[in-house]
Formats: C-alpha cells, structure tokens, sequence
DNA sequence: GCCAACGTTGGC
DNA sequence: GCCAACGTTGGC
C-alpha cells in the first residue's frame, strides 16, 4: 500500500467539508499538474491511505485521515466549458485529467501545524517539505506516514 | 499583498 | 529543443 498528501484550500473544500457528505466521499476534482495527475495514474490504488492537508489558509497543516476510494477516472469538470478546471485541449475519447474519489477514514485528536512538521526531525526527508514543491498530490512514506498518526493522536477506531 | 519557486507556453 | 515570459502556488 502507498500512502499520500493531498492538498486542498480549506476555504474551497476542508477535511469537515469532506465528513460532512452524507457519503463522506468525494471526487478529487481539479488536478492540473501532470506529476500528481501520473502519481494518481500510475501508483495510487484504492485503499490507500492519505493525508488531508489544508494549505493556503491562516494555518495550514494536516487536518485529517482519508482513504483512496477508485480506481483513476476521467475528471467530467475537464469536459464542461465555463467550468475552472475546463480544458479545451481535452476530448471525451482521450481524456488529460484524471482523479480519484476521496473518503473521509477518520479524525485526528489534534491538527497538526505546518510549524510542526517543519521542526520535527522525523520529517526533514518529508516531500511536502521541500524547497520550492508545489504539488498538490505528494507521496508519503509509510513511516512518515506513522509518525503523523502518532503526532495526531489516536481518535479511535481500529488500527489503520 | 508580496515574492520565491516552479510549471507551462510559444516564438524562434 | 531552447529559453524568456508569463501564470500559479502557497507561506508569510
């Protein structure tokens, strides 16, 4: 199993936005970025495990625990002119954009501050840290992955 | 709102 | 294929 970061503007679309469907699933819509478009693509598979990560907002930082839930499919907002994700290049026989549904897994006992991983040793390899990255999809290793978990704190439920 | 950093575009 | 210009991201 992989595991992964998402991004997304907690103004646009938060972590309690997400539990708060009555599915608790979403679409991933709107990834324009051909490497997190080829993580999607090529390594991510349905149940693999994620962090939901709030950025450009007055603190950002992970938020939550979701899980993959498809297989890559087309992104339909590619398709719809007018659309912010529109694409006129793209073509309902050969689509660009692709995207994954996105289930809420579970709560974190606390938010964990950007601040926070940026001082913790633990994380200094982490991709998300990375001078000058940008990606909206980045991969997590699975101790990275771990020692979130357990910066987050345990809110319940089995072990993931 | 600023600005560093990066990705994309398009002329050549 | 190069690379300058431009647009976007995202922390501060």
């Amino acid at each position: 199993m992989n595991h992964w970061l998402f991004k997304s503007e907690p103004d646009t679309f938060s972590f309690d936005d997400l539990k708060n469907r009555p599915r608790r699933t979403e679409p991933w819509t709107g990834v324009r970025n051909y490497q997190a478009r080829n993580f999607m693509r090529d390594l991510m598979r349905p149940g693999d495990l994620a962090l939901f990560y709030h950025s450009s907002c007055p603190q950002p930082g992970v938020a939550g625990i979701v899980r993959v839930a498809s297989e890559p499919y087309a992104d339909p907002t590619q398709f719809v002119p007018g659309d912010d994700y529109f694409d006129p290049k793209s073509t309902l026989e050969k689509p660009i954009w692709i995207l994954v549904d996105v289930t809420w897994e579970r709560d974190l006992a606390r938010f964990i501050p950007l601040d926070t991983l940026r001082t913790d040793p633990a994380l200094a390899g982490m991709r998300l840290l990375q001078r000058g990255n940008r990606l909206s999809i980045t991969p997590v290793t699975e101790a990275e992955f771990r020692h979130i978990l357990s910066l987050g704190g345990a809110a319940g439920g089995m072990p993931l």
